[in-house]
DNA sequence: ACCTGGGCTGTAACCGTTTACACCCGATTC
DNA sequence: GAATCGGGTGTAAACGGTTACAGCCCAGGT
């Protein structure tokens, strides 16, 4: 016959054990069981070791939301990207989960592509589950949407085009990158640069597109606007607009993709054309994947600090966690470095 | 002179609204809230109308800890990964997300080591805040020691050797593709196959290995031991091993990667070399990565539906998440099939 | 006129922790 | 020997939601 009691003992299999069981075991206290396993007060050698041996026994696992609800922290930081395909990603979300995993955070992760309401939704569901937020947002409307937000959580923008000056943003030199590869390309004696462009609406593909133009003015070299190919910074887009470029007369003798995935879509569709690279086509990438530098050949880029990127995000969301307080508005500029290879020599 | 309420407003910028802040502005009780906000019963319309506006006006957002202490549902579910670098991790986490995403659970990472206090530590940080766990473990020992604990979270295993049969565990076939794969080298003349071998005490490196030497015992061609070069999975280890290979004589005329990750770095290596791929050495990997077919030459590899192993774990979780008495184990095994590219014709 | 029933609402218990506060008690101080 | 002190412990109030239960009110049936 099934016992009545409120709290009849493992109905099926075992019940997770709370504190009151490890206090019952131990014939203490909940508040003393709570000092003696996190050290918050005075107690008993002894009585630390029966509480502990009982938790032990018990297989005792204090419940992170009862903890959080009365602490107020979660040891959890949101992390929201706008897709989570390819390495660039892969790369960001482990610098943020090194730098994380060394002061002892967890991870919320979401994705959701730029959609206000998605975004919004997300950022909901994290809220009491999180401390803070590390938010990638290259939609100017959204990012400034969630600057203005005056709750108490942290956030910590990459690559968002932010102007609130005491929001924290972490962003990379793209201009300057774009900038100084199509220089290059230029100096190795290409005159006719196509570009294939990133997403639209999209602050780094914008700023990239900017660094091309200005270097190609600053070199007295005339602009066609046909060369500006529209693209989406996935693989396949590179090889559509590489596919587009190469229908163009004058042929192009450079192609600089806004990313090294649609670099590599474009590669591929250069070796379907039997066109040799750099002698026919220099290619050049940006952001420098891992994989960049096994490709063949070799794929010049802009070598973006990726998970360096995340890192440091993650670095300025712990300070800002720390000192709730200060409202310190951080801007930090990573650079970026040309690494020449094959691809363009 | 501030004020000595316990609740004194705006200390500095805005205290989140709780329930009890809109039940005050909407002149109704916080169950009446709760109801209202959640459609879990009865309440007059236009109650209903004062509590949204009231909800909406404070910009009220549930408290996440709050809530599933009470309901003990966190609607986010955990992810235990042994590494998170590379476009293998990179896909596994896409396809689990967006399973996650559909279905509307948010994702709880972390990566561990296959450490066993790591992944320990983790799974504690994790109590209390998730309904469930996807493990990939492929070290043996630390996947069964998952599987014996009966405390009621439901757990999906990926990719990792538990025999116990009342667990839930989904893997590809890591023998067949490697077999095939093998077969398929050893058809197109080369008899000279060369294994880079993944990492040690992992299972799907140990049944890659045995695809590849039933395979080679199958077609009666002899083993050399010293044709079986460790690796670690990673690139780097995958140039090295592939140079490794290339000091033997008589020279391999083929390579089998465990990994396209080490493929990549193997076709490095060979390039380096001045070797022509496939006519001097074929190469193959496993996995099929998305890179894998933008490289030169387009690598041949054994197809993992990569995405979809993550996509079918979360389904699997989401079943047993929302049926907790069923202790139905399930077993999935993924197939593989080969994908062959220039680098093996 | 009374009872019944159902729609709407409020009160309060509960989830599993942490922690302010009070208490007890033995040792030290004057 | 009283007052003080402080280490060790327990009691109970939070935290912010959900929900069982009870009460209220009014329509409708007898």
């Amino acid at each position: 016959m099934p016992t009545k009691s409120p709290r009849s003992r493992h109905p099926e299999g075992h019940r997770q054990a709370t504190i009151r069981d490890v206090a019952r075991a131990a014939r203490v206290s909940v508040a003393t069981v709570s000092r003696a396993l996190n050290d918050s007060g005075p107690v008993r050698d002894d009585t630390r070791r029966r509480v502990r041996d009982a938790a032990r026994d018990l297989r005792f696992t204090p419940h992170g939301a009862a903890r959080s609800l009365i602490t107020s922290r979660t040891n959890t930081l949101g992390v929201l990207l706008p897709d989570l395909y390819g390495e660039f990603f892969s790369e960001i979300i482990r610098g943020i989960d090194r730098e994380a995993q060394r002061a002892g955070y967890q991870l919320l992760l979401s994705s959701a592509r730029n959609a206000q309401d998605e975004v919004h939704g997300a950022f909901r569901a994290m809220y009491g589950r999180v401390d803070g937020l590390i938010l990638m947002a290259p939609d100017g409307e959204l990012a400034e949407m969630f600057a203005q937000r005056r709750d108490g959580t942290p956030i910590v923008f990459i690559n968002s085009p932010v102007e609130s000056d005491d929001a924290c943003v972490i962003t990379i030199d793209n201009h300057g990158g774009a900038y100084r590869m199509v220089k290059h390309l230029v100096q190795k004696g290409r005159d006719r640069v196509a570009l294939l462009c990133g997403a639209e609406r999209n602050h780094d593909a914008m700023e990239r597109m900017r660094g091309y133009r200005d270097a190609l003015d600053d070199c007295g070299i005339s602009r066609d606007p046909r060369w500006e190919v529209p693209g989406d910074f996935s693989e396949g887009s590179g090889y559509r607009a590489a596919r587009a470029v190469l229908k163009l007369r004058p042929r192009a003798n450079a192609i600089f993709a806004a990313n090294d995935a649609m670099a590599v879509g474009a590669l591929s569709a250069l070796r379907e054309d039997g066109l040799a690279i750099p002698e026919d086509v220099a290619v050049a990438g940006f952001d420098d994947i891992p994989i960049a530098r096994y490709l063949s050949p070799p794929l010049s880029s802009v070598h973006v600090p990726i998970a360096q990127l995340g890192e440091r995000a993650m670095g300025l969301l712990l300070g800002e966690v720390a000192t709730p307080g200060a409202k310190n508005g951080h801007r930090v500029v990573l650079p970026t470095t040309l690494v020449i290879r094959e691809s363009s020599t």
